[in-house]
RNA sequence: GCGAGAGUGGUGGAACGGCAGACACGCCAGACUUAGGAUCUGGUGCCUUUCGGCGUAAGGGUUCAAGUCCCUUCUCUCGCACCA
């Protein structure tokens, strides 16, 4: 028996696929839309270490869906490309001095080349590159429309800074006070930034991931991240104010002689015994007594100079300095002290807050340490009071209003409704919403991304490039290396840097700051549709024949990053008309990690890592696309294990040589017919559903059947060339070829199952006494309750478990069983 | 701390509230062979000589029947982390 030769087989049907542009796919209006589906993966960052296990594992299932859906009659979109710009590239260039471009091409070639052998029905035609000038002009371009939306602005603010990367970043991309991609500490540093307002979208954002059909994990993690909140503001007159009127009271619309706050516990007013003020808060300059002023100052200085993981994570201990000025409460003119303390944020809500320490366990920490009073004004249900007395420990939880004048007696939730109509009656307050998401930080201080399409002109300021001009290409530079002074390497090239405004033509500069690399996979879905268009991103016929994403699978590591980016964008080009659902995704499935063998996350240092060339060149592309999804379900993490592979080996070898026995003709044998057909239901629903594993297991069960037989009937064989078909696609080809077929099996009809014939006609029937199994009995499928009962009563060892005992009560299940309590 | 998810043989994992452990790996025994990563056949949760008993992280509950539903606890993974 010669073993399968699947090197020879594999690369023989890449080639056809590749001669014959198999996997094209084209906008055929005989498809109605819903025979259309666009089947998408999220396209790899192309690193110099080349294709990891874990890439083809979701680009494994989503091939063997779109294989299913082709064979189904559906025309599917299944492209692929790569995210080119980003640091991991521009950090080699600076370690090697070779150009980052020189090095990202490499790496795509390898990654190709990579994702190829591994026999995926890419339409390669569509292929995009996300640092090639055709594709990031759009990138530009959409920047631009953000733009002119008011949608991109910028800023000078204290921003996550990577001393390491030198450069900015997101919130998202900080975690755990460490920069996402080096891990390094993140520091804040003040600098000159681009934002992106995706604050303007975040009830949207929100609002609209109850359409998707998306994993609840992912959901509820942009959900927390957008971390919606409502309440109320509420203006505290400050006490004696006399400061000059000319402060910048920008985070507040009150007056200067006000304090405004942000609470979700309006109905805690009464309780509050002290405010707090961020340390950045612009009002705190004025209302700083002379007597406090050095202190303030110095508390001030030492807040800056700390880290965000500083002032939040390390110093869970309140620090905090009194100003000197007191605050009025608007409820009942009490008289309270103002005191600054970095436990408030100046970038939340209005950055100050009214303290209740009784009901907050901030608030508690910061006034047990300052020995601040503290009120009780909520009641649990059975507490009976008096409550004129320090309460002995925090309590967040609602109840009943006390020590809070005539709202004494309300419960929370109506407290809340009615003291905010009262406070809005005497322009003291109103209901507010917040969020904690921030606005997008979009400049790096960078080389190897999209350059910012706008320049600064004296004249006329910030001047958008007009379209036409675009793109506006990364010039040559002598070193990438960052200046770490917060400007791109950029800035270091007069001849590109100084031009002329486009506006008024006098002298001008260019932006020198770049765009994160998440700037080109928010829209890289879009340009899959008309790849090479010139005059649009995409034009509107595709849009509408293709989008929006049917199925979108990948790691759980973007959930609040390019997942949430691309939501961003995607609804404001649906804003400005430009594409036709207000959605990009409307289902997501994240596929689980694959751990090294050690159950550890794969890592070079950990020398667990599986290289899927290695596989490929021992076992075959099959083997290793079989042995992926027959791991287990796609969405949970699993350990390698090159034995389990050895195994899936074995069973397509054991495919072939049943493809090297003879065939019979005939009819199969009912028992033969029955196992087929169910297979084919079986591996049908399991691959409609993403069940891939259950789905290989069933084709396990039915090819070791047929190796019981000396001779391959027609009618069990072709129908399983084709089921193996998705999963193993050369194997498959080679099946089907053999069966002298001319046509590609991919366009082959799938299999279709008769359901009565996936129904036994006996069933075996499990008898229980008092919820034990006692006896199994053979009956015909339908037998009726009633029926069953009696078979049961006269089953074998039944009748001695019966006898002498009284029967309370039987159970029949139709087709499953008899259950009898007897006592 | 808060939130989410997960705990099933030696291993990866199956299992509409209805026979726990399908399928595969590993292991044991045997067959065969141009000793291979072979291949084929049989066995393989634990305890027990048998009858049978016990088993899905631990403990309780609902039910004729619980891996599955409910409560408590433990462990692990992930996310968030002073957002008022």
């Amino acid at each position: 028996m010669a073993k399968y030769p699947f090197k020879d087989i594999e690369k023989k049907w890449q080639q056809r696929w590749e001669d014959e542009h198999t996997f094209r796919a084209v906008e055929d209006e005989r498809f109605p839309k819903e025979k259309r589906r666009y089947v998408l993966d999220m396209f790899p960052y192309p690193s110099g270490a080349g294709l990891h296990v874990g890439h083809p594992e979701g680009y494994t299932a989503t091939d063997i869906y779109c294989r299913y859906l082709r064979m189904n009659g559906y025309n599917v979109l299944h492209p692929m490309g790569f995210d080119a710009f980003g640091l991991p590239a521009e950090n080699y260039a600076i370690q090697t001095g070779t150009h980052p471009a020189v090095t990202t091409y490499a790496n795509i070639d390898r990654f190709r080349t990579q994702i190829k052998s591994l026999g995926f029905s890419y339409d390669w035609s569509r292929e995009v590159t996300t640092c090639e000038p055709e594709y990031y002009k759009w990138t530009q371009w959409i920047f631009l429309q953000l733009f002119k939306k008011g949608l991109a602005y910028e800023a000078e603010m204290p921003i996550n800074w990577c001393p390491s990367c030198k450069t900015g970043l997101a919130n998202e991309e900080v975690k755990d006070g460490h920069c996402d991609r080096c891990g390094t500490k993140v520091v804040r540093k003040r600098i000159r930034q681009w934002v992106l307002r995706i604050t303007a979208y975040a009830e949207r954002l929100l609002a609209d991931l109850d359409t998707l059909d998306w994993p609840e994990p992912i959901k509820l993690m942009q959900r927390n991240w957008i971390g919606k909140s409502e309440g109320a503001t509420v203006r505290f007159a400050i006490a004696d104010f006399a400061a000059s009127a000319s402060a910048d009271a920008a985070k507040s619309s009150a007056p200067d002689d006000q304090l405004e706050i942000y609470t979700t516990r309006p109905d805690t007013l009464f309780g509050a015994t002290y405010m707090v003020l961020a340390p950045e808060h612009p009002l705190v300059p004025q209302i700083t007594t002379a007597k406090q002023r050095a202190a303030v100052e110095a508390y001030i200085e030492e807040a800056a100079a700390k880290s965000d993981l500083e002032r939040t994570d390390l110093a869970k201990d309140k620090t905090g300095v009194f100003t000197g000025a007191y605050a009025i409460n608007p409820v009942n003119g009490a008289r309270i002290p103002i005191w600054i303390s970095d436990y408030v944020l100046i970038s939340y809500g209005t950055g100050a807050i009214m303290a209740v320490p009784a009901h907050d366990s901030r608030d508690w920490d910061f006034a047990k340490k300052f020995n601040l009073p503290i009120i009780q004004v909520v009641a649990g249900p059975d507490e009976t009071g008096p409550f004129d007395r320090e309460p002995k420990a925090c309590t967040e939880a609602e109840g009943v209003a006390v020590n809070s004048g005539q709202f004494d007696g309300l419960p929370t939730a109506e407290f809340k409704a009615r003291i905010s109509e009262w406070l809005e009656e005497r322009g003291a307050g109103k209901t507010a919403v917040n969020y904690k998401l921030r606005d997008w930080l979009f400049s790096r201080q960078r080389y190897w991304g999209e350059p910012i399409p706008v320049v600064h002109c004296e004249k006329c300021g910030i001047v958008p490039l007009p379209e036409e001009s675009l793109p506006l290409t990364l010039p040559e530079v002598n070193s990438y290396t960052p200046t770490g002074t917060g400007e791109s390497p950029l800035a270091a090239i007069p001849e590109w840097v100084n031009t002329t405004c486009p506006h008024c033509g006098g002298p001008a500069k260019r932006e020198t700051n770049t765009m994160p690399q998440w700037a080109g996979s928010c829209w890289y879905y879009l340009r899959y549709l008309d790849p090479k268009n010139p005059a649009a991103f995409a034009d509107r016929s595709k849009i509408d024949y293709w989008m929006p994403v049917d199925l979108y699978v990948g790691g759980a590591e973007h959930a609040v990053l390019h997942l949430l980016y691309s939501r961003f964008w995607h609804k404001v080009l649906y804003d400005l008309g430009l594409v036709n659902t207000d959605e990009p995704f409307m289902r997501l499935v994240n596929q689980g990690m694959i751990l090294g063998e050690d159950n550890q996350k794969m890592s070079k240092s950990r020398g667990n890592v599986v290289n899927p060339d290695d596989i490929v060149e021992k076992y075959g592309a099959d083997a290793m696309r079989v042995y992926e999804m027959f791991m287990g379900p796609l969405e949970v993490s699993k350990p390698w294990s090159t034995a389990g592979l050895v195994g899936v080996s074995r069973f397509l070898e054991r495919v072939w040589a049943l493809s090297e026995r003879p065939i019979a003709e005939g009819p199969l044998s009912p028992e033969l017919e029955k196992l087929l057909h169910k297979t084919i239901k079986k591996v049908t629903n399991d691959t409609a559903t993403l069940n891939f594993n259950t789905a290989i297991s069933q084709m396990m069960i039915y090819s070791n059947e047929l190796a019981k037989l000396e001779s391959i009937p027609l009618a069990a064989w072709e129908p399983f060339a084709r089921l193996i078909a998705p999963y193993a696609p050369h194997l498959g080809e080679e099946l089907w070829s053999r069966l002298r077929h001319a046509d590609s099996v991919s366009r082959a009809d799938w299999p279709l199952y008769r359901e009565e014939l996936t129904h036994d006609e006996e069933k075996e029937i499990v008898v229980q006494i008092n919820g034990k199994v006692r006896s199994k009995f053979s009956a015909p499928a339908g037998t009726s309750k009633e029926t069953l009962i009696e078979m049961a009563k006269t089953a074998e060892k039944i009748t001695e478990w019966l006898s002498g005992k009284e029967i309370v009560k039987s159970i029949a299940v139709q087709d499953k069983l008899v259950s009898f309590v007897v006592r």
